[in-house]
DNA sequence: GATGAATGAGCATTCATTCAT
DNA sequence: CATGAATGAATGCTCATTCAT
């Protein structure tokens, strides 16, 4: 019976929890409406209907509240990649479907992309805790090794190239997946033409998932 | 007869080249040293040894004329791919050299990477007078095209697939590049590991091009 | 008897005390640290593993508790006095005693003499209780009537003329060592040669003190 | 004939001085009335009907703003000294003279005062450019170098003591003004009395000045 | 055309103090 | 009594841009 000693105490955390995720919904929302340095503190403070103070509680910065809505944005890649391992496909079709997964979430949150190139900029440290860079490359990590755990599945399976480098390959569909995402937006940004966006992810995939397999026989080369 | 009938309005219009020219190696230095956020107009009137008004009267403001440096980038852009174009070899090796090209050239001149990367800056039009807008448009168009050309040869050569979109080709090998960049740029900053840039660069070529080979007979496939 | 009839009262009372000492203890090191305007109530806590909102249950204010720090000051000054007095010296030994403690006393705790002069700061008394003011007062009173004590035992030995003002002499001889620890602390904060204080000390003493003595023959008259 | 060929230039230079001066005469009456914390640069913008920005590119910072109102305040105290040495008399009445004027002053300018102990304040280089230190410093020095020619022709007129060290005996002199100073208005703000400082300040010079001087016959001594 | 002094809106951040628990 | 999370007013400073000369 005696139970639950210190209720006080695992209220506080709860409310806690639940406080710094209202701050990181208003914050979302701020930042998604005006881009990073459009946004005010201020704002993200009436919206969550707490005191600019209070943000500073439970960031130590504008950078790092922003580099925190990532937290979120990791643990939904993280939730898509293992729906994609988990559909019991075979590896190439887990990675078909993690990279589909990719371009759905970025046409669904594509605010989050700007926060991950966000973190290209120079001197972000000095912004931030070290224990949120700690946690950001933690989750980073998991993620790039989930998805480097299909990839080995698919050379073990005999269907990848055994000397493939697993770990830089899931570096460069990211990268790949990253640049397009740019580039389109660049083109948007600059009035260019800018379609062809699905096709061109589809096919950008299809291309470089070529360049994983093992080959039967030789393809034909110029030299 | 050669007329030199305005001998005044050429002479004008040297030294107003001439002086721009003087801005842009002033600002490239700054917005090197300090990043675009940091770079401030006072400094770079100083280092070009003009005054802050007459930077206006050459460029509508600091957006415009940090933009304005992707002008000589892009040339140098293609006088690469020309290069590599004209280099003889068969398609696939020209190809490859662009690529290596793109890799060379971004580790002599990074920051005109993260200029090529602050067009991905929402709004950044209303900054920029249109002309300059369309002047990045067309040279980039210029540049794709070129590359797209030598695709459309490896095509043309029995070497790639027929059904290649050689300008989604290009758009692909370009979005890898900047991702990648973007890579190593994160992980560095975020104390990341990131070693390997060379080594992935290349494997990433390889793992791509061969997504664009006729096949002569199919590779395995699992389903 | 021995009436225990509140134990709980008497140790609450201890209690008390020992917090307030503890906050005390902490506050000094912080101050000392940080100076005033750069020290943080929540640092103090911390230092004295007490809550934020303790602190003004024992200070009103952050003002209160820099100033309160002057309390052991001021009886550290009142025990070096005694000390002086009680040397059983002349009284002009006596009072050249007191100026080398105070001398001393600097050196050994320079940052009481920073909360002294703080005291300085207009409006000071709105953040103060007027009890804490009262009491920096009345402790004040006490030593410099110790000191004024020896002046006028000089008097009365015939030492020193018997038209002084004691209290004001003793009101000179302050002055003139706060003013001596500013001009050498604002000389080295600016960087300027600032030696000497000690040599500089010890003959203001002695020239002030001259002009203590009673004439026995008239000194040299310019006019 | 062919005169000022650079009018623009030196009525740049006046405006320049004026506008100075209108920020100088601004940020006095606003400190005076405020106190240097209570005071904010936007106030003394609009008192001196020029915008904040304006205000930095004349000064570094708000303390090197307070700091500056120093320039004319020791401007002030040379003319103070040069007019006491002028006066033609025997040193002592100089010295004497120079000590009225320092007491005079203050009752009028009081709040130069505050801006001499001002730069008490540790860390306060860190806020100000190194040449207004520089020139706070050079002007010091005249001050001090001036007063100690007094006390050097005292000496030379056989009227102090040869072996005297005259700028030691200046440190000793602003010290006992500075410390008397600050004594009263510690005094006056803690609701003490503090009366007499016009008698006290008389007393404490002709103390002082009793020990600089020469003795024809030795003073009682106790000991 | 060149100059460069003046502008002034805009914003992140701090921290002493309070008060509900 | 002790706690410590929340408060929010308050302010120094920047810097792209303008415009009178």
């Amino acid at each position: 019976m005696m139970s639950n000693s210190k209720p006080t105490a695992a209220r506080r955390e709860r409310e806690r929890g639940a406080r710094r995720q209202l701050i990181l919904d208003a914050a979302k929302s701020v930042f998604d409406e005006r881009g990073f340095l459009n946004a005010t503190m201020e704002e993200i403070a009436e919206r969550s209907e707490l005191a600019v103070g209070t943000l500073y509680r439970y960031f130590q910065s504008k950078e790092e509240l922003y580099v925190s809505l990532l937290f979120e944005a990791m643990e939904m890649f993280r939730e898509g990649i293992e729906g994609a391992r988990g559909s019991g496909g075979p590896p190439n079709e887990q990675l078909r479907a993690v990279w589909r997964f990719f371009y759905a979430f970025y046409r669904e949150q594509p605010e989050y992309y700007r926060a991950l190139m966000f973190l290209h900029n120079e001197g972000l440290s000095d912004a931030i805790s070290p224990g949120v860079i700690q946690e950001i490359n933690h989750r980073a990590g998991v993620n790039f090794r989930l998805v480097a755990e299909i990839v080995q599945s698919g050379v073990d399976a005999g269907l990848y190239r055994s000397d493939l480098d697993t770990r830089g390959v899931v570096d460069v569909l990211w990268s790949l997946l990253m640049g397009l995402v740019q580039l389109i937006e660049t083109r948007r940004n600059l009035g260019a033409p800018a379609d062809m966006l699905e096709t061109l992810h589809y096919e950008a995939f299809e291309w470089l998932e070529c360049g994983l397999r093992r080959r039967v026989s030789a393809s034909v080369r110029a030299n």
